[in-house]
DNA sequence: ATGATTCTGACACGACCGTGTGATAACTTC
DNA sequence: GAAGTTATCACACGGTCGTGTCAGAATCAT
């Protein structure tokens, strides 16, 4: 038996998503196409093809590496001393305050909406769908150990703290890069400690 | 003086606007294009062009669309009886709880993901985001006439519930067509209940 | 009818698209 | 080294794209 060349594969893979983060982001969707990222990644368009068949596949890889750095984010963050706190670090790293997120919230969308009419497309942004809206629900689970939230029933504040997460988050990556951002953690810290009185 | 053949050119725009929406809706933004529109409303490519003369122009109108669309809807509703009801309508047109409104939902999602790097498009999204929020404003204000509501202060809930709007109407058209949609009203409508609770 | 003017549509151009094919390079084991 | 496997890449094909050009149809005051 003869061994030949390998590489690290998921490491060309994030490589080239990394591009194509780029591609969408300068841009748009629009530009988003294998001789373009290619070209962006510095690579020849076959050898794209090599890790990335087809179009298809490469989409899909691109919405869940979205996924794949919002989860790792957020498991990387240590619990403050309060549970408030905790939770609205949580929260708040689902929101584009910053550059970064910002680049990942902008690829989120604009490949989710490929996603709308493209099937193949479905069950990659139902995961991160799903898991964001499963994420909600435990950041609010956490936050009823606050004495505060006594009143607090997680499930029936899920979707609505949800809808708040990703309305701030589409408001903001509609404003000028660089402008300032502060207004949606305010609104964000707001809600939460709304959902505290709420609870009579 | 001679006068020559005169088209009404405002319901050709309309004609080709909405053929543009069912291209969006059925094929998705990356087949937005002048030949499929075209094919679409039963004309020419060519005669497309004597209208909107080049693709940008045709994108900024098939936004502007949606805008008025959704205005329009609005100034017809007439006031319930009581403030909240009447707030509660006005939020409702907002949402894509019904096939039609879903329609204009998901293209100016989709055509707005390209402004976000097509400066043409920019200004027209922005006057749809500018509108929804003085709406959310004014609709706001209209329910401080309720006694309920007389903690309420429009200026600083707008963001947010303008935000629980987006968050909504984003978590809706990601759902299959002809999914029940109600628990969505149920959120706004458990929305304005809390906006009466939290002014103390 | 006729002619000015608006409108329609067919065609062509160059550019870009996804993708199939096959030749070549790179690398590991023998 | 030599052989065999994997990886890289250039090229070509058919298709679609936006748009420029221009001939001709439709319309209305004269």
């Amino acid at each position: 038996m003869v061994m030949p060349k390998l590489i690290d594969k998921s490491a060309r893979e994030r490589l080239i998503g990394e591009a194509a983060w780029r591609v969408v982001v300068r841009d748009g969707i629009t530009s988003l196409s294998v001789r373009n990222v290619a070209l962006e990644a510095g690579i020849a368009a076959g050898s794209l093809r090599y890790v990335f068949p087809t179009q298809e596949v490469l989409r899909v890889y691109v919405l869940d590496l979205v996924r794949q750095r919002v989860l790792d984010r957020i498991v990387a963050i240590e619990p403050s001393v309060s549970p408030r706190e905790t939770v609205e670090n949580y929260f708040s790293q689902l929101l584009p305050l910053d550059a970064e997120r910002r680049v990942e919230m902008e690829v989120f969308l604009s490949v989710g909406v490929l996603a709308l009419t493209d099937p193949v497309l479905q069950p990659a942004y139902d995961r991160a769908h799903q898991d964001l809206r499963a994420g909600c629900f435990k950041f609010l689970e956490l936050l009823t150990v606050d004495s505060k939230y006594g009143g607090l029933d997680p499930a029936v504040e899920t979707a609505r703290t949800h809808a708040v997460i990703d309305g701030l988050a589409l408001h903001l990556i509609r404003q000028p890069k660089n402008e300032d951002t502060n207004w949606a953690a305010r609104e964000l810290s707001r809600h939460l400690d709304c959902l505290a009185m709420e609870g009579r």
